[in-house]
DNA sequence: CCCTGATTCGC
DNA sequence: GCGAATCAGG
């Protein structure tokens, strides 16, 4: 693959958007994130900064004639305000209606209701097929328990227990692909909308 | 470990 | 110019 124009211009959108070089390979296809990071210092906007001052002052260039020379300055005055996990954009048109899908509040089995002898309607759970919430409940046993810190792109990001107290966690286990959970919590996440419109009553 | 960008250097 | 290998860090 080459830099066309149009690759080009697609890895300036990116890169200017924030995205990572990785991601941003993988969405031209057919490079690697090193390849992308050298372009982008070929084109001379490492820095995703409309203009930074870089007080840091070049330091003189001193090139040690030594065979050996592993000259490793490391100018890193450059905090990179690392957009957390989700600035992301719809990299893909997601066809989700208005799916609620987003599980604000999923799933504690632990209710942190009282003494609610009710027990009112789970708002999700009782829609969600008994096969699916069965595989939650066996998935979070191998739960990787991983902390708000060690959430990466492909680590399920679903929470588990009470966010107030020390007891909990997020499932951590490998993603699928695209998704923010593993298979099991995307099957409780991510409903196929179906038994809604009974808004009758 | 997973990831990030930065740099070097042979091609 | 290109990008793999490597480095340095989170």
């Amino acid at each position: 693959m080459s830099w066309t124009d149009e690759r080009v211009e697609l890895l300036k959108k990116m890169w200017n958007e924030g995205q990572s070089a990785s991601q941003i390979a993988k969405e031209l296809g057919g490079v690697t994130r090193n390849a992308v990071i050298g372009k982008v210092h070929r084109l001379g906007l490492s820095n995703r900064n409309g203009g930074t001052p870089a007080p840091a002052a070049a330091p003189a260039k001193e090139e040690k004639p030594a065979k050996e020379a592993r000259p490793r300055p490391a100018p890193k005055a450059e905090p990179a305000p690392e957009p957390s996990p989700e600035p992301a954009a719809a990299v893909e048109p997601e066809p989700e209606t208005e799916a609620e899908a987003a599980p604000a509040a999923p799933p504690s089995r632990k209710q942190i209701i009282p003494a609610g002898q009710p027990l009112p309607p789970q708002p999700s759970a009782n829609e969600i097929s008994p096969e699916a919430l069965a595989k939650v409940s066996e998935v979070e046993k191998k739960a990787r328990k991983l902390g708000l810190m060690d959430l990466t792109e492909r680590t399920c990001k679903w929470p588990v227990g009470d966010p107030a107290t020390e007891d909990f966690w997020f499932c951590g286990l490998p993603v699928q692909q695209g998704k923010p959970y593993c298979e099991a919590h995307v099957g409780v996440a991510f409903q196929p909308m179906s038994s809604r419109r009974d808004r009758r009553r």
